[in-house]
DNA sequence: TTCTATATGTTATATATTGTCACATGTGAC
DNA sequence: GTCACATGTGACAATATATAACATATAGAA
């Protein structure tokens, strides 16, 4: 089963709701309103939380005509597939060549990349 | 010294002409013109190639005139760059977060990440 | 059942980004 | 100076995003 075409790409606000999903989990529109510290309107919030959904980041069901969101993947997952698509549109697929890269970028050090990997692995194997 | 922030985003077509200059070293927008297979304007050309160096992707210098476009960095570089910006919006930072994410949305195999980062640090080491 | 508070749906506006180009301007070689 | 070619600028349409006014649906109270 092949992966799902890559998500499409978030605008600031968008990310910022989506974020609020992650952290809290299932929500209402109103429950979102108040978790932020801007006074945005309704209006913008069912927006927002529309396109998310169009854009399949986000579900809902349905509580006594109140709609509950959901975020349908795990941040990391997210952030998986996003990688992936970088991966894919500039380094050809190789993730090799990106995990390269970023010891050469200078974003990680080459014994910390191994540590990292290690306990990875080993979280993996404790499931 | 920080890291230069995050690089912005890239429409399709400066995508396109950035791979080419990966691809072929320094060239000028002539030369980037004919490697098109599609028939573009010259004034497009010159138009994505000046908004690629506003946008910090691509440096010019001058020969008699005709200028010389480079890209500033390797493409793993800018793809780690990249990366790192999608692991700050979405895990928090924690490259172990994206990590794990790669696996878990089966991007790769444990097995073959432990793999990846051992021929990783050794072509490091190799320097 | 009717009313009302609240929730969702629809449509609109402003702004930014991108692809695309016509046209103007600069300049090296002769 | 003129020709051939290179670059600079401004414009336009298409799309994406943030934002919200206004319209409609509906669960419960009365």
């Amino acid at each position: 089963m092949a992966m799902r075409k890559t998500l499409p790409p978030l605008g600031d606000l968008e990310h910022e709701l989506l974020t609020l999903l992650w952290k809290h989990g299932a929500m209402t529109a109103a429950a979102v309103r108040n978790a932020l510290h801007r006074d945005l309107k309704d209006a913008t919030i069912h927006t927002v939380l529309r396109r998310l959904e169009e854009k399949r980041y986000v579900n809902h069901t349905v509580d006594k005509g109140t709609f509950i969101y959901t975020a349908k993947e795990t941040q990391e997952r997210a952030a998986a597939k996003a990688v992936k698509g970088i991966v894919d549109k500039f380094c050809g697929g190789s993730l090799e060549r990106m995990l390269l890269g970023l010891v050469e970028a200078s974003v990680i050090e080459p014994k910390q990349l191994d540590a990292l990997v290690s306990k990875v692995t080993r979280s993996l194997k404790a499931r």
